[in-house]
DNA sequence: CCTTAACTTAACCGCATGGTTAAGTATAGC
DNA sequence: GCTATACTTAACCATGCGGTTAAGTTAAGG
């Protein structure tokens, strides 16, 4: 059902692993369609380091710009996440059967 | 409930932005509590390389290290993921709301 | 003790990343 | 057509990453 392939898990999660990256992705999860400069705008970086964070998160499919007239609107493709999801959610799980695992000692323990 | 840390999260996605540490984690998840030339083993690099990626995943706090005689005993610690996994859930929803319009726009689509 | 085994640390290398400034392209508006 | 706006590209720089080989530590075993 999920494919993943490694190359795209190591794109996308290595595009996730820089906050100003993630506060991109945040501004586009609450607001759809936001251009290139409204986007960088609050951040206290040059316009051509923004440009360069958001070429990584659509390389890594996270994001789709589309151009109209001199403006470039984008907006957040969350689809390559689901793969993301459910390679950790393995693991989500092993970290569930640990905390059952603690509560059953600290339950059966004897005092 | 969830803390996430910014920094936190920086770790943990870059953590699992290699696949060759995915790979040591998913190892880890089948068997627990392998020591490091075990671990290093099925890699076609060499042990410090494997030294620097245990090193990445512990300071990311997804491994302990445990020493006892002359070998190190690795398990896995998935609690990070958790948060990882927090911070996709919100992005995980509005692709699902996104795969919903779509499906709206289908079925209202007139032929 | 000496040696081997199991890690660890150090020093180096090439390449990617995140940032900069400066120059380039293209569209909107007067 | 000129100019300002909205991006984009280029060139550069420092730092970090993933790898290497070589040397260093520590604990078993004979």
């Amino acid at each position: 059902m999920v494919k993943y392939s490694e190359a795209d898990l190591d794109r996308t999660f290595s595009a996730l692993a820089d906050p100003t990256r993630r506060a991109l992705l945040a501004r586009l999860g609450r607001e759809d369609g936001v251009s290139v400069s409204e986007l960088a705008e609050p951040f206290p970086v040059s316009l051509p380091a923004i440009m360069k964070h958001l070429n990584v998160l659509s390389d890594a499919g996270l994001i789709r710009r589309e151009k109209s007239g001199r403006t470039v609107t984008c907006r957040l493709n969350a689809a390559p996440l689901a793969d993301a999801m459910a390679w950790l959610d393995f693991y989500q799980r092993f970290w569930s059967a640990q905390l059952d695992r603690l509560a059953d000692f600290v339950e059966n323990e004897p005092t």
